[in-house]
DNA sequence: GCGTTACTTAAGTGCATGCTTAACCAAACC
DNA sequence: GGTTTGGTTAAGCATGCACTTAAGTAACGC
């Protein structure tokens, strides 16, 4: 079973690729099946049904195979959880940019409440 | 010279472990020393100092040394790039969705524009 | 000046990752 | 029913990554 740190983990992990990276950009024009998902790539069928596999894994994409086409389809939900996750860490930095302005501006009549 | 993609790339690289993660989170809460952003992990410093390399390799770290103290601080900008690429995919598999929606919501009079 | 603190450098190790080729399977096509 | 087409399975290989220990440097505190 997968907590949530691993999950973000793979996830992450899954984007850390250019060629799965271009296979999202891909899927998010719409879905497609392995082998037109392939076809920018130069490489072998095989790795990219390998790097499908990790995108799988993260969530990313689903597939479902329909008599011998498997097509493959980009999952939001799981996009926008890395999303989530940048937005927080950013916000929260930017608050405490906004704390320190605030601290700078004042006159020293106040404390600064951190922590 | 680093592009765009390989940008993105070796962002999305950093951000793939969780021990990197767990060390954006703690610098997205103030800036910190090297031993200080160590004392959580259970590792050797010199793991940690390559974990700091590659953040700041990606650019959403950045440090200065001042004495003996090296003194770390996140890169908001550098977040948000990765936070645009994540949110540029999802609206368009969303707007996808929306002129399939559309499609098949409305009488068989107009054509799908997909292309 | 001498120890402690705060890193830094270097070298090595084991496991994960990104490929490859070769062979196989089964739906679709004629 | 034989051949493409679309995908799968398996095995192997080179490189990269996440650590480790050991040794070194340089600022600071007394």
């Amino acid at each position: 079973m997968l907590n949530q740190t691993d999950r973000i983990d793979t996830l992450f992990q899954a984007l850390a690729d250019p060629t799965r990276r271009m296979m999202v950009e891909r899927l998010s024009r719409g879905p497609a099946s392995v082998s037109e998902l392939a076809k920018p790539f130069r490489m072998s069928l095989p790795a990219v049904v390998q790097h499908l596999a990790i995108l799988e894994q993260s969530g990313l994409v689903k597939t479902r195979k329909l008599g011998r086409v498997r097509t493959c389809t980009i999952d939001n939900s799981v996009l926008s959880l890395a999303e989530t996750w940048l937005n927080e860490r950013r916000q929260e930095w930017e608050r405490k940019l906004d704390r320190l302005e605030t601290f700078l501006a004042e006159p020293e009549d106040e404390e600064p409440h951190n922590g």
